[in-house]
DNA sequence: ATATTAAGTTCGGAGTAGCGATATTTTTTA
DNA sequence: TAAAAAATATCGCTACTCCGAACTTAATAT
């Protein structure tokens, strides 16, 4: 059984070279937790958790929620307009965001 | 009775022009489940939850989730507009990229 | 003013998050 | 090989998440 948290948290505590209870020793939870998300299903653990985890293991608790698959090549071309996008002011930002929305084929 | 989690809720809501049940709604919620994330303590969401209510928001799970006010509302705002930008397909993408080229105000 | 509708608030309860205890199996180290 | 450590797995329990439905208050129409 294997799920995209368990596996983000699995592969984040090896790399880091932590137990099982390490890992629920510094994000204040417990050995028969950690394990649960790791390999049990379905995994709905609370917000405080996941961000605790999150922090322990050095990522973001949006990286461990978010369901949709990764793309690995960075694209410089987003990045590039990301830089520029974040440089306008807050209402042309606004525009361009709702027109995203318009635009957005992600569901 | 105030809560870091419960003021932005909130906050972000109305400046949406959400109603509680609106809100529900689109984050596949309750309206008093809402109302007590926003008005209750402690709040103790499950990641899922936050994670959809952040999506709706426009924010970051994170922004939502961390008491460390280190990220302020736009950045979190400009980071979930690209996290959803980046899913987006190429011409989707390039589409917007040359609205935001239109509505630049820099240079 | 008052009926209608919308928004916000409260509450009971089903189901489950999350822990400690415990037992068994696998891996590491001596 | 033995022993120690780590991982795998289950169980019982308490406290809390989250919902539906009922209720109260605010807004708006008639």
């Amino acid at each position: 059984m294997s799920t995209p948290l368990g596996d983000k948290i699995r592969d984040l505590r090896k790399a880091k070279g932590y137990t099982l209870d390490k890992l629920a020793e510094l994000a204040e939870s417990s050995k028969s937790y950690i394990w649960e998300l790791e390999n049990k299903n379905p995994p709905r653990p609370s917000a405080d958790k996941v961000a605790k985890i999150a922090a322990v293991l050095g990522v973001t608790a949006d990286y461990l929620i978010d369901t949709t698959e990764k793309v690995g090549v960075e694209d410089a071309t987003d990045n590039a307009f990301f830089r520029k996008y974040r440089k306008m002011d807050a209402a042309t930002k606004d525009k361009i965001r709702r027109m995203a929305d318009l635009l957005g084929d992600d569901e």
